[in-house]
DNA sequence: TGTACATCAGTGAACGCGCGTTCACTGATGTAC
DNA sequence: TGTACATCAGTGAACGCGCGTTCACTGATGTAC
């Protein structure tokens, strides 16, 4: 959006007002609920906050939304799709022609790496993430999801395939490790925003993330 | 107390109510507020709350503490110490004359085996635990503990210490070895609460439960 | 032993907040004829 | 091409909730003399 000052269109609210029908709501709102979540966690996705960043009156949300939960579950899928797709990216930055096990390994430790970014550099969102409320399945299929169309745990799993195939890891191993490496790496992460590590310096949390990187990859 | 039903103490409200002063009021109100936890975690710790069911008018609690997180401090810390009695509780079910690397494993494995048995079936204790406000230090020294005035990490580095004397571990190892083991039952405690996993059936998660713990101990 | 009084520990009313949800409504759009 | 009308997408007022916090107060306690 050009011509915007701290997310507020100047130029449309002083020549042209939004238009009774906003066209693209919906997403608008799921929009600003992400916005609220960055700041506020998933306590901050509220009806009356999000409609109000999206500059609506409260109620018109329930046109496109059943109810509260409805819009927390959507802004949770965006949150999880987030963390999705910068693991991607971190995944990425290892050369993909690479078929090495060093290479298999480094996309495995670059996995969790992303995932502590996101946990850390957007509380927030990474809170969100995990605060869909309890409904017919968890997330659906193609929601909380990357590029890719994998979500978190698909991506971890793809590189531990990744490894296996490479000889990194014997194969009878591989069934169940994902969950494995995803309950050490997001317990450091939660125990990190919440518990005794929170207060941990910057360079001590980095140590511990490859203290568990190492046993995970010597366990597994 | 005798003559209750529900919480209410029915003989002292027809003959006799509580006096004007209570008499310990403080200590009321925090177990109050951990029932109230029990059931609907920490934002169920409201001082409004907390203070209906301690049966007193909602201000009183002002006398006490100093605000509502002063409170939900408390029980927080109460929260933990339960959480570190259930653990000492398990470990202390394995033969303590018994000084054997075997048992030195065993007691490790129910000191993550005690922690999900505790955030599985007090969901409501286990997140209140890690709910604690920000403020100067985490808990203090004397707070979250259990009757051997150690937490839920100083029990684990315990167990750990314990299985380095009795050889079962490397001692170059050792250090921040509970940070890793603590982080691989939290998370998977938390994603079995609030993650996909949360739809796992009861069997699934003793296997996976097993899986970290084998993980754990053949990475360390 | 009796009493005045400071202190402590409660009460009850009130303020202001943000929330979810419902209601009756109105403005804009697009389609059938 | 023009128009009536159904449908869709918003608005604004209102209800009721629970919350934290503050205020002026009153009842109970214990201590100094």
């Amino acid at each position: 959006m050009a011509h915007s000052v701290a997310g507020v269109n100047i130029l449309s609210m002083s020549t042209s007002p939004r238009p009774y029908h906003h066209g693209n709501l919906r997403a608008a709102l799921i929009d600003a609920g992400v916005q609220a979540a960055r700041e506020g966690g998933p306590d901050a996705v509220a009806l009356r906050e999000v409609s109000r960043r999206a500059g609506v009156s409260h109620n018109a949300a329930y046109r496109h939304f059943a109810d509260r939960d409805a819009l927390l579950r959507a802004v949770c899928a965006e949150c999880m799709s987030s963390l999705a797709r910068l693991m991607e990216a971190r995944i990425g930055e290892i050369d993909p022609a690479d078929s090495s096990v060093t290479a298999a390994r480094l996309r495995l430790r670059a996995t969790g790496t992303a995932y502590l970014e996101f946990a850390l550099g957007e509380p927030g969102w990474f809170r969100t993430a995990f605060a869909a409320p309890a409904g017919p399945g968890y997330l659906d299929d193609h929601e909380g999801v990357g590029e890719a169309g994998m979500g978190p745990l698909g991506l971890l799993g793809a590189q531990l395939d990744a490894l296996v195939s490479a000889g990194g890891m014997p194969p009878e191993r591989r069934p169940g490790a994902e969950l494995v490496a995803w309950s050490a790496v997001h317990g450091l992460a939660m125990l990190e925003l919440d518990g005794p590590m929170r207060e941990l310096p910057e360079e001590e949390r980095a140590e511990t993330l490859e203290h568990v990187l190492d046993t995970i990859e010597r366990g597994i």
